[in-house]
Formats: C-alpha cells, structure tokens, sequence
DNA sequence: TATGAATGAGTCTTCATTCAT
DNA sequence: CATGAATGAAGACTCATTCAT
C-alpha cells in the first residue's frame, strides 16, 4: 500500500504539480481514504520527503552510475552514455520530466530544497572537470563551456520529454517520438562535442611537449 | 494600478507557480487589497488571461519578430537571431523562463491551454520547414530532426536562465553567466548544425541533377 | 434620481427580496454607480427606511383612505370596497405583493420591524369591531372570525398577485388574471359574510330588544 | 448528524429566508463547523435541493395524500379535508408556512425552481376539474373561479401561520389561535362554496336532462 | 452630482490534519 | 489497516462603505 500510495502521488505531482495535488486525489487514485496517507506519510511534508527519496533520488542516481567506476573513458562516449541512461530512466519513469522541471529544476519548485541536498555534486563537478581536461587536450571543442555542458544535456532530452502528448499534437506538429528524439539529440551533442576542422591543433596536454 | 498588478503576478507566478500563488499575495506584493484584484481582473481566471495575453504573449511574440519579413535567410544565422532574440527577451523579462518551463512547457500547466491558442504556429511550422530544406541543400547537418529543433533552441536556452540564482551556487558550481551561457549555447548550436566534414555531399536541390 | 433609485430599489427587493438584492445592483438598474446609492440614502438601512416611508406606507395609507369618513357603512359594502382598493393599488404598484409577502407578513422579514410601526392598528382594529357588530346584528354570519377576517382578505388579493407569471403558467394551469381573481374573490368573501339561511335570526343588537 | 443538520437549515430557511442564512448559522446552530454542512451536502445549491427533497416535498405529498384514492367525492367534504391535512402538517412542521410563502410561492424564491418540478400538478388539476364539475353540476357556486380555488384555500391557511407569533401580538390584536383559525377558515370556505339559495336550479347534468 | 479606487468584513468552499472506532 | 466524522486555517470572491476628485 505504501508504495502504492508513493507512485500515485508520484505520478500525480507530475501530472499537476505538487500544489495542484491534494491528499485526498493521491488516496483516491490509490482507492483508499486520504487518512491511509497521513497513516502511512504522517505529513504532506513527509510524503515530499518520500517522493524525493524514494521515487526521485534512485532515478538520478541511476543515472550517474556507472560514471565513477569507468576510470578513464572518452568523453564523447561519456556524453552518449548519459544520454542513453537518460532515456533509459525516463522510458521507466515517465514521471521524470515533468516533475523534475516542474518541481526541481525551476525557482521555487517545492522538491528542490529536498533534492538539492542528494544531489550528486561531486560527480557532477568531476563530468565538468573532465570535459575541460578534454577539451584542454583538444579532444572536445573549447569554444564550449564545461559546466554548463551538464544543464544542456538535461535541457536538451527533459525538456522535449516534459512536454505532454498534447503539446505538440495540439499545434499539429508531428507528436513527438521517443527514438527520433535520441537519435536527434545524439547527433546534436556529438556534432557539438566535436573540434571544428580548422581549430585543429596540437593538444596542449600538460607535459606533453618538449 | 493594474499593470503593476499585473507585473506583481506574472513575478509571482514565475517565482512560486501558478498554483502556488494567491490574491492576496499578489495584492500585498503590490500593497493593496484582495479585493482591488477582484477589482481589476474581477476573476482568479481573467487574471491568468491577461498574464498570458498582456505579460507572456508580448514576449513571445517580440521572439519570432523579424522572421517573416526576412525573406530568405542563411539558416545558421536564423538560428543564431533566435538565440539572441530569447537572451534579448530574458533579460528584460526575467520571469519568462520559469513561467515558460513550468506553466506552459510542462504537461499540466495551468497557462498552457491558454497560451496554446497564442502560440505561432505558423511560424514553427514555416521554421522547421526552412531547416528541413537547408538540410536537403546540404547546408545542414542532415542528422537532426527539423521539428525537433526548435524545442531544443528553447530548451537549451531557456532551462538554464530558468535555475534560480540559488540553484548552481547552491551546489559550489560557478553561478550561470548570462554571457557565458550565450556564448555556449551559439557555439553549440552553431557546431550542430555545420555538416560534418565527411558528409559534404552535392546538394540533391530538387530540379538541380539532369 | 433620489426617485428613480427608491423606484429601483422597491422594485427588485420584490423581485429578488431584500437580502438578495445588493446596492450595485439597485445602483445599476438605474444607470449610476453604488456610490449614488449611498449619497442619497447614506445607508443600506437608512434605503430601507425610505422604501417603507415612501413606496410602502402610502400605498397601504390608500387602502385604508375613506375607510374612515363612511361612517356607517355596510359591512359587505366595506369588504367589497376594501378589496377593491387592493386591486387598484396593485395593479399600479405591482411590486406590492410580492413584497408584502416576502418581507412584511413573514416572520424575519427585513422591512417588517420598520413597517409594523406605519400600520394603521387603529384602523384594522376598529374593521375588526365594526365586523364583530355586524356580526351580532345578525347581518354577517357569526361562524366567522372578526379579527381574522381582515387578514383572510388580504391572502385572498395578495398571494395569487405575488405568485409571479410563470407560477401558473408553468405549471400549465392558466395564468392568473386580475379580472377573474377580482370576481373569484368578490364571489367568495360576499357569499362567505352572508348569514346562512337556517341562521338568521332576530338581531340580538343590544338594546334593540324590549 | 445529517438529518439535524437538514432540521436546522429548514428551519433557519423559514425563519431567515434562504438568502439571509449562512452556512456558518445553519453549522453552529447544530452545533458543529461549516466544513461539517460541507461534508454532508458538498454544497450550498445540493444543500437546497436536500431541504426540497427531503423536508418540503414530502410535506406537500402529503397535503395530497388520500386525495387520489377517495373516487367520488363531495367536493366540501373534499376543501375540508384538504384544509384540514393543512392544519395538521403544518402543526408538525410550522416552518413550512414561511417557508412556502417566501421561497416558493413567491416570485423570485429560491427554492422555487427545485419545486416547480416535484409538484403534484396532475392533482392539483384534478382538483380543478373537480370543482368545475360540482359547479356544473350545481353543488358549488358557479361564480367561483375552480382553478382559483385551490390557492385561495393555501392562502387563507398559511398567510395567516406564516405571520410570526410577533406579529400580531405586536399589534395588540389577539395572537392567532390555530384552533380559531381553523374554525374560520372552514366556515369562510363552506359557505363560499355553498350555491347562493336563488340561484339553486336543476342541474344541468349532461344527458339527465331529456 | 457623480465616479473610480480602495478597504474590511464576511461568505462559500477546500484542504490538511486528527481521532475514535 | 482503514474509515468516517470533525476541525481550523486558508483561499476566492462579494459587498457595503468611504473618500478624493
């Protein structure tokens, strides 16, 4: 029941923000009484925690694993590998998207204070760090900016994936399809990881010349 | 009186969500009453109208200013006037992004239908279409998907400006530099449409083989 | 304007009742804003004192004129002619019964308080006697209620003509017309205060006897 | 809690009116929160249609109950008993009188509409048809208006218990006496219904004549 | 006279929360 | 585990009233 209760309010926040969903929808989307949740949650506060903790901490922690034990891996693979778990997640968890632009990744989303601190930071700044060594090495185009290259990863697969089915139906464009998507996104990243033709010149690695 | 209160609004809005934010709220916000709210927007839904037509319309509308009348453009730098265009735009109206991912992106939004009716879509469709035939010319990289583009113009754009102050700080990261991610983006955006060196094929232009 | 407001006001307190009728309203039906409502009557309840001095009292005063001067007067006379009053002033001042009915002879009507102060006690109380004489003079039958008679009178009038056009219609009976309720009504208070036949008996008038 | 809840409201309906009742006054008179008329009735619109339903409509049934089933019958015996289940449901209920008066029967009531459609209309024509036919037949005077006749006789009983116990006692005039008025009323209406002595003829019986 | 702007109190309604069962 | 009954606080909205213009 408890899980139960955690994936409709899941699923809910998702579907209409945190603020939008009462207790009473979450119950009733579980067939149980708004009592069952405070039985099991306590709290609104402490269902937030739940949700956090339980239904979006390992999504992104899914993400992010298998970075650190790679040792030392190109970063253009490394890129694509992201991007593939990043599909990956959302195709288990469509849930993902939306609540996490909704509730975390803007001002003022109400699960932010909560994911901010289990956020994976230090890998974070180590995908930042290796991405300028990278680029240092001119393996990756410099004109990027490696700590922002992160956010445009999100940016480039969450935010296509957070707009719901009618979105783009509505508008008559073509809905959007999840293969095309990776596909797209792929090409865009590799195409921008990659050194212009021109700029082309000797990697400057530390120690590497003489 | 009402367009401060409607500044106060579309602030709010942005700040804690739509869903998030009360009369009273906005009314303090602006020092007044509740009740000269209901006095100038009579309705909590006449409100959310005039935010979309008076506050969010405007803006988009400047965005895509300037497409139509340039007859035939150079896709890169169409591209590259969006961008600079949506920086333009964000920096006099800082609101926008957040409003943007979490009330009008975001499946559930509660300005989306509203601003669905609003959107340009002429002018997407006309967009994706010009991409779509620089690709056949071969002036772009015929690996993306023309309809998708744009969202990913918006989104990496838009998703960064929309991280509050606090988001990257909060994690130790450097804080976003409007100048930098502009910068970032340009390139990115630049190096993914270049077709790739190896690629560089005769343009199959309809009518140009025989 | 004084007039025209007061006009307002009496009408739609019938119509909607006196709670249910707010000063924008009354304000609005004659063309103007509350704030008038409030420079010529200063109050809400200072307006209802006027519509009981000024719409009310006069037209209850005429019902009563010339029950005084006739000094002796047959009781049927009198009953024909008191009816008869009601008619005329209804049929200038059709917001009469409604709003006697609604608001005075209700218990918790709001212009009650007000009114009961205006009514003409000495006069219904003097009908009241005059019946009672008739009544042991042998000329109106002595199964009836004197001081209750007066009040009879006035639901026979009054609730027909404040049951509104689609009172009846709806229900696919005939809509109510004065003239036949005039005559219905006539009809059954004569034939009511006639003395029945087996009845009639040697007025006990005292002092008549010797 | 929900029936107390529903006496309350008929109750303070009765004594206030529907538009001057709040939802807080019917609560605390049963001695509970508003949330707790909420969470019986939803709403103030259903909490109106619960007072019709299960308070006023059985009421009025059975005002006319026992009227089908008796075939023939004298049309006096017929006004009698009628007059008579009116005094007794309204010694049971004494709200229903204001209540009727001021929500129903007058233009612009409230509960008007919701009785509209639970009223025994067929009844109510049959009892027209009725009296028509007593009149045809020469047992009523044919000077009465039948269709008339039924809200004379709901006037001449509930206008009368619909004025407070205030009301008349304020005036000096003798309180009004269920038992006096129910002797008055059935005296005016059997001598109103009685054929005038003169103008008693053979009635013209469709086919008896010949 | 007449208005528009502004307010404070009050009304209906919703919702998180509690608790006895 | 699960519910129904109950509450208090808050939110949207209305309305009488005031006041400067």
């Amino acid at each position: 029941m408890r899980e139960r209760l955690l994936a409709c309010a899941t699923q809910l926040f998702a579907e209409r923000g945190v603020t939008g969903t009462t207790m009473v929808q979450i119950a009733s989307a579980a067939g149980v009484t708004s009592a069952m949740v405070h039985y099991y949650f306590t709290n609104r506060e402490k269902l937030l925690d739940a949700v956090v903790d339980e239904s979006i901490a390992p999504a992104i922690a899914f993400v992010w694993s298998g970075f650190d034990s790679e040792g030392e891996q190109d970063p253009h693979a490394l890129v694509e590998d992201l991007v593939a778990r990043l599909f990956d997640v959302t195709a288990r968890m469509p849930w993902l998207p939306p609540l996490w632009l909704r509730e975390i990744v803007n001002e003022g989303g109400l699960l932010r204070e909560r994911m901010l601190r289990r956020l994976p930071i230090d890998q974070l700044r180590r995908f930042a760090a290796r991405i300028d060594e990278a680029q240092r090495v001119g393996v990756v185009d410099p004109a990027l900016e490696a700590p922002l290259l992160f956010m445009s990863i999100i940016a480039l697969v969450m935010l296509p994936l957070a707009t719901a089915r009618t979105w783009q139906s509505a508008l008559g464009l073509p809905k959007i399809d999840r293969e095309a998507l990776h596909r797209h996104v792929t090409a865009l990243l590799s195409a921008a990881l990659r050194v212009p033709p021109g700029k082309t010149k000797t990697p400057r690695v530390p120690g590497s010349a003489k």
